[in-house]
DNA sequence: TCAATTATGCTCATTGTTAGCATAAGTGGT
DNA sequence: ACCACTTATGCTAACAATGAGCATAATTGA
């Protein structure tokens, strides 16, 4: 009884006994200190808060809700109501993200529940909509991904923790040919071997991580009995037994994980050719304001005078005459996002002029 | 009874009585003799097939098939499952596209069945596999689309048929802002009053096709009183009437056309940073013929020089060392896809070095 | 006033793109 | 054999975009 779900509770008997309901999922996300956040939830029953978990920590989740499959006349919709209602707060931007429906996907389903297909939505809210209701929090996506940060954390897990443990499993793999996709998948995805690194290979980068076990999850669907499976099936206890994953990663609920990876991927794609950073900003800007949101987005450094020049030329944003003095340097210039681009260039986005490399 | 859903029937006892089920649709592209056709079928027993239509061309319908929730374990499964089934296909590509779940997208819930919830999914196939079975045909997907294509019909339809329709419409709009923003959407979307034409924007213009009703089954839906909002409201019969909407369009069954413009226009998107475009080509390959498939896929056509240095130089194709002499000129190299540049580029695609302006 | 900080202007070498010109090597017809 | 025609392929000059950095401007705090 203990996973029975919440909206099963709350909606009307047209769920009762459904083989199926669609879940809302919502991946809200806000840039505060040139950190990308996400709002999180407490997850109502889940087994991880149980007492068979070692260490108590409860997995953070991402809002969810069901969609009412009479009052809501679209998904959107369904999601904009019950976020209206659990957190007070108006969407703005939202955008679909996938739809997972693999079977499983929620353990309650191994008790008889109801097939559960979720589909997430990716929001974007500016800094000052900060309203946290509830057990809401906004979190550091970071938290839950710290390989996917080269600004803060130079990234030294990939090479200390990461890439060592994939190296073994590499190895570990009887089969030659499966060695050497395995290989290629991993340099691929985790720009090892000289591959360039791909801010937006996300999702490619957890589903390897999932696969070896490096994130927690893994374990415990394994536990659960649940086959996640994608190209090669995960041989469990390869890895070596002390090394329990990526030191560090906040433990998220369900495959919460892997749905924000997506939408951590689509958005550092995203941004490069659609205007939607100025979702996450004020009217008014600093072009050193805008450039720390593309990179705390992008988890990449970008060059200042280059980034500048290729905002300014091409048309992304116009002065407004106002000036910014609290630099704690030289004044700026306020800018604002500058709509008629939309019509002079077909893809619009802010690109990822001048990585450090 | 009319409409009772094909699914309904075959499924177990699970579904009878829920509210909710999940269609799988495909849209499975393959390009032949220079055009992008998709496999469609006929719509078993849709209202357009009843005899209160004046033209009795039946619609044509993408294919569709129910997920199982019971028995398949993934969406993708179950969609390689019933493609088998009922075509003897089997896919390889394939890209979840979206998740539509507006209310009465299906006629069926009118009546009080259940809610419909439809997950397409492109499938790419290779020219050889043209294999048709039963009702299945594959059918040029500009038919459905004659204003997407620049190459061969010239898409004289938007300056002679959609650029006056719509300049109606917006005139017809009696508020001065909700004028200016249609103007805006217009332009951008189909590349009017200086703004330049992007490929990639299928399914905003057939939102905009849909609400003003130049697109036929905007028509239908609202006999059957669906409504299908997105911005603005649809104001019925503001175009002039004997206009009932461009020319040579196929009908489709339910949202298909939809469908199809998210198909379309993904790939279009796709092609540019994924080399998925040797998935619709034999192994090997002379540098026109995937020229072709590019400019039948894009409708624009390009420079072919400049396409065969972008790709050449872009390390995407290696020579095989054969020769095409049956090219009715000086004969070709043949080609084949280069699997290492996966390595070496982030994002590895055709582009479309030298489009035609 | 100095050091530190941030903003902003400008350059230069490199690379990529656009739009062509020109040549090569086949075809079919006379 | 010669022709017109087709397709393939090599090459270039002008121009645009990008990467990396130097230099200067205008603030603040010590």
């Amino acid at each position: 009884m203990r996973k029975k779900r919440k909206h099963e509770g709350t909606n009307s008997r047209k769920h009762e006994g459904s083989a199926l309901v669609i879940e809302l999922n919502a991946v809200i996300v806000a840039v505060t200190d040139g950190k990308p956040r996400i709002l999180v939830v407490q997850h109502p029953d889940h087994p991880e808060n149980a007492d068979d978990q070692k260490d108590s920590l409860p997995p953070d989740a991402l809002p969810f809700g069901p969609l009412d499959p009479a009052a809501d006349r679209t998904l959107e919709l369904g999601l904009r109501r019950w976020v209206r209602e659990r957190t007070g707060m108006e969407l703005g931007y939202v955008e679909q993200l996938y739809t997972f429906g693999d079977r499983n996907r929620d353990p309650g389903e191994l008790e008889g529940g109801p097939r559960v297909i979720s589909v997430p939505y990716l929001a974007l809210v500016k800094e000052r909509q900060l309203s946290d209701m509830g057990t809401a929090r906004w979190q550091d996506w970071y938290e839950f991904f710290p390989w996917e940060d080269w600004l803060q954390r130079h990234s030294s897990v990939i090479d200390e923790e990461i890439a060592p443990a994939l190296e073994t499993w590499i190895r570990n793999d009887p089969d030659p040919e499966s060695c050497d996709r395995r290989r290629e998948r991993i340099e691929i995805a985790f720009g090892l071997g000289g591959t360039p690194w791909d801010e937006e290979k996300v999702l490619d980068r957890y589903e390897l991580l999932y696969e070896t076990g490096l994130v927690p999850e893994q374990a415990r669907d394994q536990e659960l009995g649940i086959e996640y499976e994608r190209e090669s099936p995960v041989s469990s206890v390869e890895l070596s037994t002390e090394s329990s994953g990526v030191s560090l990663v906040r433990p998220m609920a369900l495959d919460h994980r892997r749905i924000l990876a997506t939408a951590m991927g689509r958005l550092r794609g995203k941004i490069k050719y659609r205007p939607v950073v100025f979702e996450l900003l004020p009217r008014n800007f600093t072009l050193l304001q805008l450039q720390r949101v593309v990179e705390a987005l992008a988890g990449v450094g970008l060059h200042k005078q280059n980034f500048r020049r290729f905002v300014e030329k091409g048309g992304l944003v116009e002065e407004t005459g106002q000036w910014e003095t609290k630099t704690g340097g030289r004044p700026a210039k306020l800018f604002c996002f500058r709509r008629e681009v939309l019509r002079e260039r077909p893809a619009p986005g802010v690109g990822l002029p001048g990585v450090r490399h």
